[in-house]
RNA sequence: GAGCCUGUAGCUCAGUAGGUUAGAGCGCCAGGUUGUGGCCCUGGAGGCCGUGGGUUCAAGCCCCAUCAGGCUCCCCA
């Protein structure tokens, strides 16, 4: 896990409004939830056979209680769409959340075991329209970052009869075969057939090269489903790849599967991703409620950021440090910043008593724009220093003219 | 869970075949300038060399373990 220190909290400032901006012209709305699940909500709702669930969760018990640090936020803002019945409030609902998901694994290069996502649901809408508007929206984050290098793979994963045709289908074709797969698969064959095509085991390549694709045992409704989510982002001009063989590591996920990707994250390049999840709230022990959504990382969303080079936050300017030389002086600074800042402006001063160039050099690290320099004199002539770094000038003024300057530029 | 690599000052890194008080640049502090930052000069502070154990007269350097990080695998964001 990684501490975010000052000089770097600046960038995540900058995206989260960004994230915030993007969000309120979809209007999308955002929703906070408890950073600890029930551990049984995250088991169902992700599923039981996934590697988040069965090896990457933080867990702990408390009396009969079992919690969990939550792995990822979908799950989460189900629960309480059915909690608080949110879908008495009518018409289609539409969020976003922003915060840190925790899974127990390896950390390398854009994978850390807190790690922060944001991601948006649509909940209530089975039309195309809405997968459209989630991949819109989730696509119109990177754009408007100015992130270009990325790749968007769409597939359908079906519905659950077009799985199970497909899923029977695959282990027709790989059971002759058994024994040149990977171990892994070998073990997937059996638990999880579909997973192997997302396998890299280069063993498992061949295989999968012509292994059956899912798009010739999709029924007709998922078919005619894909085919319109497909028009729409055509109409938007969003490009995508058809990726027959895309398929998504948490359980929920029926028909509408995606994943954007960067090539310029190494190992780990998927940026984002998402699908529709149709019976998941029913599952759940919510209504019927057919919803689409995405989730994205923020860490490799700043890995991409840095790769193209894209100026995010800079150090905060501070617009008036006051420079003090003697007691006195250091008491009428330290009651004169209050009058600053109630203008609205940052002040600083020494708060250790340190000599004059110390407290210019500070200031200068800074990035202090004005210094309010105040010793014996100024005292005497009601008269301030007040001198401009970037320029080198300076001027004596009334502290009420300084303000007057100061807040009018 | 697996493989390979790395871990020396706040940061980036040197440390020669194991041999006295462990170095540099930047940064930090102070002085040169007892009322002025950025440049320059001088000085200073700051390291149980990731941690624990072992080998040796002697370990930053060799061995084992462990923790953390990097690159892969796996998986995902």
């Amino acid at each position: 896990m990684v501490d975010i220190l000052p000089g770097e909290v600046e960038k995540w400032h900058f995206i989260e409004s960004k994230i915030r901006e993007i969000a309120r012209t979809f209007h999308f709305r955002e929703i906070r939830t408890p950073l600890l699940e029930d551990t049984g909500l995250i088991a169902r709702g992700v599923g039981k056979t996934t590697d988040i669930v069965s090896k990457e969760l933080f867990a702990f018990e408390r009396g009969d209680d079992r919690y969990v640090l939550r792995p990822e936020g979908t799950a989460s803002v189900c629960r309480a769409y059915i909690q608080h019945n949110l879908h008495l409030k009518g018409g289609v609902q539409k969020f976003f959340y922003m915060g840190p998901m925790f899974r127990a694994e390896r950390p390398q290069k854009g994978r850390q075991r807190q790690f922060h996502q944001f991601g948006a649901e649509i909940m209530g809408s089975a039309d195309p329209l809405a997968d459209a508007e989630i991949i819109a929206f989730m696509v119109a984050l990177y754009r408007g970052l100015g992130i270009k290098n990325t790749r968007l793979r769409l597939n359908s994963v079906g519905d659950p009869e077009s799985r199970e045709a497909y899923k029977k289908a695959l282990v027709e074709y790989f059971r002759p075969n058994v024994n040149l797969l990977s171990d892994i698969s070998q073990k997937r064959l059996e638990t999880n057939p579909m997973r192997i095509l997302d396998s890299k085991e280069p063993e498992d390549q061949v295989l999968i090269e012509s292994a059956p694709i899912i798009t010739g045992y999709l029924n007709e409704e998922s078919a005619k489903h894909l085919r319109q989510v497909q028009k729409h982002l055509d109409r938007l001009g969003i490009e995508y790849v058809d990726d027959p063989r895309l398929v998504r590591g948490l359980d929920y996920y029926t028909r509408t599967a995606f994943e954007l990707t960067s090539p310029d994250l190494g190992s780990q390049d998927a940026l984002g991703g998402g699908g529709r999840y149709d019976l998941l709230i029913e599952e759940l022990g919510g209504p019927a409620t057919p919803s689409v959504g995405f989730a994205a990382g923020l860490e490799r969303l700043l890995i991409a950021c840095d790769a193209m080079n894209i100026p995010l936050g800079t150090q905060p300017e501070l617009d008036v440090y006051i420079v003090t030389r003697g007691d006195d002086a250091k008491k009428w600074a330290f009651r004169h910043l209050k009058p600053l800042r109630d203008a609205g402006l940052s002040a600083s001063m020494d708060l250790a008593n340190r000599s004059m160039k110390a407290q210019m050099k500070e200031a200068d690290r800074e990035l202090a724009k004005w210094t309010l320099i105040v010793g014996d004199d100024e005292l005497q002539s009601e008269q301030f220093t007040l001198r401009n770094m970037a320029e080198s000038y300076e001027e004596k003024l009334h502290f009420a003219d300084i303000l007057k300057k100061l807040v009018g530029l």
